[in-house]
DNA sequence: CGAATGATTGACGAATATCAAGCTGCGTGG
DNA sequence: CCACGCAGCTTGATATTCGTCAATCATTCG
């Protein structure tokens, strides 16, 4: 059974003969950003926009890829587990993220929501046939792919040559470029995902993070905020603490 | 200074007008799979051939990403470093492989020979415009990042999460893999990179690589052949280590 | 208020890194 | 042709980071 059917039941087209797109609010930061009205509209005509609860399974690893979503709300994690359980999370998507460059027939990860999430989902058989009749939007795509993997080689250098200081480091700070990429002020980040989900992005355990922050908090480097919020005081210096100076 | 200078002086076109492709062992395996003659032929027009020593630059991170580059033969190593000199290699590249997929305006990592490489090599601009032109390449392009991608990801297990026993198994079957897919035997794979090499893909240290070389070696999980080859003796065996069952 | 879940902290142990010493194979030059 | 030297590989002894196991604390939600 499809992971999906475990969620809230799709709406169709929640907006009547009205463009969902209307109301993105994430189109700019989106593949659909380079697409014109009319091409727009077409790539609406088949998507459904879906809500899914936090922790709500999205799609399992292995399952046949018969949907692509974009994110256009939300936090979810990309992640795949070893025989025994081990796990490592590839990725966190937020609004705007495409979900569904890498697989092949099959999906090659799973995807599960960490907060309440919003996607917006196109049957992969129709939207590969747009792809052929909208080459601005199978080159943004092929953009997307391009940025993908350059953070998959960064996150490889993390993961097999850094340190848990580093690696932490490296992690709000790719959340607070991530913010001021958006012109918004790069902190304090917000830290959606749990302890364990930290973990298991940056090949640690739940205790070497919680470890790591406090070392950090009480050395200044940042302070914890509630509601999951860290301020970066001082982020020059953070930067050279990510890099191993 | 581009660190292709380094390097022998390319032959622009080496067999007069002939079309360069005809000679190319690797097109079925390569990006040029999906051309026809004609599309074949334009392509060929903005290729240079190369040849790359052993050890020898191809690219640098950072450096304007000028050209792309099909790998016709050899061995290629794709690392990142560290201020400090620690090394990640991201991956290595082999005859029919694309050089040249994760960029932006400058190369996201650098580029080495491992053997003598032949490359054939394609200016950024020309190439990319010759993508608006033949949706064949495009798709095809597009089809690699997400074959890329899906690798990364494993990579990225591989990393964060697997033992050095199960990281040097699972290195060992992937390049095994890789024969199979090419209709050739699993078995002995081909290690034309050094251990320091190994090592650096893998997250280890030499010394790690090399130890856990000798207890494989001892317990008749595989058996070291000279010229770098290495025999995988029961390779349903070997798989079940690589995922740590 | 109590139970459950997640986060933090502590004590200890294990996997792998580091430091150091030989070993091997190969190219070079006498 | 052989000996030397060098680079890479292997092996050993020790150190260190991070994982494991366990207890306490904090927060949320019935």
């Amino acid at each position: 059974m499809s992971a999906i059917d475990l969620n809230k039941a799709p709406v169709p087209n929640p907006f009547g003969t009205l463009n969902p797109c209307a109301a993105c609010t994430v189109r700019d930061l989106s593949i659909c950003q380079v697409l014109n009205e009319t091409d727009l509209q077409r790539l609406a005509e088949i998507a459904t926009t879906m809500e899914i609860a936090a922790r709500a399974p999205i799609l399992d690893e292995g399952e046949d890829a018969s949907y692509l979503f974009n994110v256009t709300g939300g936090t979810v994690k990309l992640y795949k587990l070893l025989p025994d359980g081990r796990r490592q999370i590839t990725g966190f998507l937020y609004g705007g993220d495409f979900l569904g460059i890498a697989m092949n027939e099959q999906y090659a990860y799973s995807a599960e929501a960490v907060t309440g999430v919003t996607l917006c989902r196109f049957p992969r058989k129709k939207f590969e046939h747009l792809l052929t009749v909208l080459p601005n939007l199978e080159q943004r795509l092929l953009s997307a792919a391009s940025n993908e993997l350059v953070q998959a080689q960064d996150q490889m250098v993390l993961l097999g040559r850094k340190t848990a200081k580093e690696k932490i480091v490296s992690f709000l700070l790719a959340l607070s470029r991530r913010l001021e990429a958006r012109d918004k002020a790069p902190s304090p980040v917000h830290l959606p995902m749990s302890r364990s989900d930290i973990a298991d992005y940056l090949g640690l355990t739940t205790e070497t993070v919680s470890r790591t922050f406090s070392a950090l908090k009480r050395n200044g480097d940042i302070r914890l905020l509630d509601g999951g919020k860290v301020e970066l005081p001082d982020i020059e210096a953070l930067t050279e603490i990510a890099d191993g100076y």
